[in-house]
DNA sequence: CAAATGATGACCT
DNA sequence: GGTCATCATTTGG
């Protein structure tokens, strides 16, 4: 499911990105998945049902994302960059000085450019302040490790659009390869 | 209550 | 390629 978020709109307000860039977390069997030793406060939002957001905080930034697996199954996407293509002025008010193809380029930027915190944690994405939009999907789709993870690092569970200026600055993987879709 | 710990980002060399 | 600011959450005493 996670290549096939990219290219899928994100809306939060009058602002959107197109999604370039996720990464999958699988709940309980991933040591890098925050369900991984089990249910908390926090994380409760990946245990629900799909199709929700699930937002944390950490290092003073947020992150966001969809949840994947049905209720009671922790699984989820993380949506680490978006070209920014609705709402341009709101998203540049709210990252001074930042050129435009790296507005919504990682994942705490990416929250930040469209103004999602804590408070949407567990909103509905199908409709509401902050909702995805199936949109086309990307011409080169490509997959390799996740970033910043240091357990399970070589399940290459990260997909983003080959094409896209907008990937965050990330080192080329050998193991990077097309992603069955 | 204290301490460790990141699914980060900005800035430096 | 490295350092450091920064902070909610978690875990152990």
């Amino acid at each position: 499911m996670a290549p096939r978020l990219l290219g899928c709109w994100l809306w939060c307000g009058d602002v959107a990105v197109r999604l370039v860039e996720v990464e999958a977390y699988e709940g309980e069997i991933d040591p890098a998945s925050h369900a991984y030793r089990g249910r908390t406060p926090r994380n409760a939002t990946m245990f629900g049902p799909a199709g929700h957001l699930y937002v944390y905080q950490m290092h003073g930034h947020h992150c966001c994302n969809v949840v994947s697996g049905d209720e009671g199954v922790a699984s989820g996407i993380l949506l680490r960059a978006g070209e920014v293509v609705a709402g341009l002025d709101e998203a540049r008010t709210r990252r001074p000085g930042v050129p435009d193809p790296r507005l919504a380029r990682g994942p705490g930027n990416l929250t930040r450019a469209l103004g999602i915190t804590r408070a949407d944690d567990g909103c509905d994405l199908t409709g509401g302040r902050v909702r995805l939009v199936v949109g086309e999907p990307v011409a080169a789709p490509v997959a390799g490790p996740r970033v910043n993870v240091s357990r399970a690092a070589e399940v290459a569970w990260r997909f983003w659009d080959a094409d896209s200026p907008s990937v965050s600055a990330f080192k080329q993987h050998p193991a990077a390869r097309r992603p069955a879709l």
